[in-house]
DNA sequence: CGGTGGGTTGAGTAACGTCAAGTAACGTGG
DNA sequence: CCACGTTACTTGACGTTACTCAACCCACCG
């Protein structure tokens, strides 16, 4: 059984550690190796393996030595800071796609580095695993691959600035609106981006539980119950299940996330 | 006289653009620069020129193209989000040896960007000045300062996550004692790095008003005033001057500040 | 059919914001 | 250098928001 507090990272995770099959990678277009031909994928792929997390396990824990690169392929997860007696908080999320290492590598590659957060499972799902010797030496041969990731650490420190605004001047209401919408532009651009033929209503899943989106938007589980059920009465978003709202009126919703 | 609210950023700032004088720059040691060897700086100080600025000038709006890039020489800036009808949120601060423009970098040098926020002086200083068309090529040849500015960007990162913690989990007290700790290290670490003799009992100055201080924590300044006399009146810190604390009891002060 | 965990709802409270008054600090012009 | 006007800062009274603690509901699972 997966423990709440797990004290061996990655030990329970790995079902089966098999190599990596980056010619046929679903979120490839997503990830960092979107601009890999494929001599430089079969490099790669000799490096990589694939691992499985359940909904729960811990990838790293806050200090632990960065040894490893991963790509996530499929599922959520949650990067956590976390405080002595009191709610962690959530800086953000990591989907299908998303690469988790970036602030370890702008200009210390070489260095002994250490995470400065937690990675947690919010679902089960698969990463790609890359020791981190080796990539950084097959960095150092693509620099495409660099500029990939010079993008996504620029696009994270945007997300960063923006969850500040949110944090620093928002009530409530505004950002239960922000968060929505930030998880709906984040699953069209997946649908979009990996081609999905998927052509519904505009819903929006919540992959994750309400404690989880409560540290995100720094505030309790209660209070975004509360706001939730505020929007819903008055109109803005229909509730489909507890994890899934359909957009009513987003052009509203936009109004009320910018303030 | 300078207006409270400048329609022509720069316009009225530049007194006297001069070719830089990159060989005796004082803030070389802090700045992207530090790594460069006499014939870079040759070439360099072709490139910039040294533009002044007041206490309350506007170096840059939301939304303006990045023309240039910018290293303070001397005084202090904030960077700002603004929001209709609200207080605006300071999400960080710029002093000497600081660059500005890391965000607009990565990756993207050729496109044409615009800031993400907009820039405020706090006070009278003095900034190096860049094209970012010729500092961009001149970064081609440099890779040295291509690292420093990566190195950078994930300080930067960095500093953002902390922000994100402090608005996100701590209250009026800790947040103030937080941010005296962090003015404090910037200091020392100024003073260190640029070997001034100066050795006195551990002070920090508040180059800021109370509301920009609010603004970068996310509360009012009525608030921040509060704050700051219960740590008076609970004999942690000692007021100076209405801009200028001491430090009593760094060790309380830290472990209120990590909550 | 009871147990469990996630989610919602309610009542009371603490913390912070708002509004307003008062005081200290500063810069300017005489 | 002083008098004045302006701005920044502090303090107080009051209102609002979101947190705390608790009960309850519901879905899911053994």
């Amino acid at each position: 059984m997966p423990m709440k507090k797990q004290k061996d990272p990655l030990c329970g995770m790995i079902l089966h550690a098999e190599r990596g099959k980056c010619a046929s990678c679903e979120v490839r277009a997503l990830s960092i190796c979107a601009p890999l031909d494929r001599s430089a994928l079969e490099v790669l792929a000799d490096l990589s393996e694939v691992v499985n997390f359940r909904k729960g396990d811990s990838i790293c824990a806050e200090g632990d030595p960065v040894d490893y690169f991963f790509t996530v392929q499929s599922g959520a997860l949650k990067t956590c800071r976390l405080q002595s007696g009191r709610r962690d908080l959530v800086t953000g999320f990591l989907f299908g796609g998303d690469f988790l290492g970036l602030a370890f590598f702008a200009g210390q590659i070489e260095a002994d580095t250490h995470y400065p957060y937690a990675v947690r499972a919010l679902s089960k799902g698969r990463l790609c695993r890359l020791p981190r010797q080796a990539f950084s030496k097959f960095i150092a041969d693509y620099p495409l691959i660099e500029k990939q990731i010079l993008a996504k650490i620029s696009l994270k420190l945007e997300q960063a600035e923006n969850h500040i605004l949110l944090l620093g001047r928002k009530n409530a209401r505004e950002k239960i609106s922000s968060f929505i919408l930030q998880l709906d532009d984040a699953q069209r651009f997946a649908r979009q981006n990996l081609e999905s033929d998927f052509q519904g209503v505009d819903t929006v899943d919540f992959p994750l539980a309400r404690h989880d989106i409560a540290d995100y938007l720094g505030m309790t589980p209660e209070t975004v119950s509360r706001a939730l059920t505020q929007l819903k009465e008055d109109g803005l978003i229909r509730q489909l299940s507890s994890r899934c709202v359909a957009l009513v009126q987003r052009q509203m919703l936009e109004e009320i996330a910018a303030g």
